[in-house]
DNA sequence: ACGAAACTCAGTATACCGTTCGGAGTTAAC
DNA sequence: GTTAACTCCGAACGGTATACTGAGTTTCGT
């Protein structure tokens, strides 16, 4: 009933394999393979030619073994996502065990946030499907959690707040764009001022110093003269502010909060 | 040189494409399609199948037309996707006009931003892939900037607010998820008191409760004890949507920032 | 007026993808 | 020793995007 390749819903079959009650029988040949080398060879593959290319004919051909074996380790795509998913949570440092208050540790963990979506940007590519929490997802935001003990936040709110900086970051992160490394929009004005310096946030690729291009000569920016100033100022579309600056607006909020609830 | 279906770069196509710099000859049969129908009608395909069944072929089929034809008017599904993010916008009611100060402004904005990601979750997914600006898309944006006109904000420091604000509510639909209209994660301990109640949000859908249910099959939450205790306090303090929780935090924060900068 | 250039459009081909099926070989259990 | 379970994998199915070819249609240049 909970072996992942017999369960009924493929949800089923998710939640065994990621929480390790994989029930099988001991006869037949060994196995050449494991569960982990598979996400591991996922989660390389996924990583140096982007989230679009991991196929599982791919993650075969990086193990040198047909296709159809997979299947005997993982029922679908699905569920190899879900582990991929899961797996990277290991990595995470604990946030309740960062120093400093509580407004220190949720910098620090925004930041080791920030961080790991922009060094695995197909995390965000793969995290819309099937949002099936794992045992190291599950241990990660537990510890977030504590992050507020001592304040007088309700559970709620300290689940929302949790909730708030994870979906800005994600969201950042996204409109940054994840694939081909982009940093700005185009700005037509040729003042196209670098003022993100926060590590793993290069800006001004090959790419967007084409698109830049490419917009300026086709757009007229006087039809949008508040954007044009902006632009002049220095400033970029839809990323022209370093993660610090919104991270702090929103820390301010929670602190507000804080505050108010221990007085 | 700026004709879309015969520039180099699949971003020039884009950019050509958009901007409506289509430099075509006059011979040869009248075309059947224009391109606002094809746009309209993968817009429909997305709508109602979900943004992984928007294929040229599905659109090809609403429109009563061969997949090859579409190549005509589109060079490719990238641009394809381009065209319908900016599409969008179209509909999307201008911020700068909306009544009262710019933080009844931006509530508004932000609100509006949410309802329409819940009800075009599609957006999400495409809006990864090669985020090329379109004429509606960059009058919104202006119209958004004059949001904070009258305030001491600078230039740059309004374009981070609306982009914090929007990767905010991005994040947001995307950690709710996009597809099987999820609400909250796994409680496991009966006690998953629905606490979202804005439109368009339906909590505990089908899937929720039976993923919900193998979940707490499967995981001893003792070992969670942060994430007990907030599972177990369904019951809000707060009075509003986790969406709105958030939003306050953050508009809290930048309130901040404006009150600093206009004494 | 008329030929030729330009254009639309469908069918076909290629190259991927996830997944299933069936068979061959291997091992533990009985 | 027989049998059942298990691993592995080639082949195939149905799906996708895209390229190419070729036939038919319209309008320009003369």
């Amino acid at each position: 009933m909970t072996d992942p390749l017999t369960a009924s819903t493929p949800l089923e079959r998710a939640l065994a394999l990621l929480w390790g009650r994989d029930t099988r029988g001991s006869r037949g040949p060994a196995r050449g393979l494991t569960l982990d080398r598979i996400v591991e060879a996922a989660i390389e593959v996924a990583e140096r030619e982007g989230p679009a290319a991991m196929s599982l004919r791919r993650v075969a051909a990086r193990l040198d073994v047909g296709v159809a074996s997979l299947y005997t380790y993982v029922p679908g795509r699905a569920e190899l996502e879900a582990l991929m998913l899961d797996a990277v949570a290991i990595g995470r440092t604990l946030p309740h065990e960062l120093p400093g208050d509580w407004r220190a540790k949720l910098t620090a963990l925004a930041h080791d946030d920030w961080r790991e979506i922009r060094r695995h940007p197909w995390v965000l590519e793969l995290g819309a499907a099937e949002q099936v929490p794992g045992p190291n997802m599950l241990r990660w935001l537990d510890s977030a959690l504590r992050i507020f003990d001592g304040t007088g936040l309700s559970e709620t709110e300290k689940l929302s707040a949790i909730e708030t900086v994870d979906a800005y970051v994600r969201g950042l992160g996204r409109l940054r764009g994840p694939e081909p490394r982009r940093a700005d929009i185009a700005s037509g004005t040729g003042s196209e001022a670098d003022h993100d310096h926060d590590p793993g946030a290069e800006a001004g690729s090959e790419d967007t110093r084409e698109r830049d291009q490419a917009l300026g000569r086709l757009v007229d920016f006087d039809r949008y003269p508040a954007l044009r100033r902006a632009l002049a100022a220095g400033g970029t579309p839809y990323s022209g502010t370093p993660f610090e600056f919104g991270l702090e607006r929103l820390l301010d909020g929670i602190e507000q909060l804080v505050l108010r609830r221990s007085p």
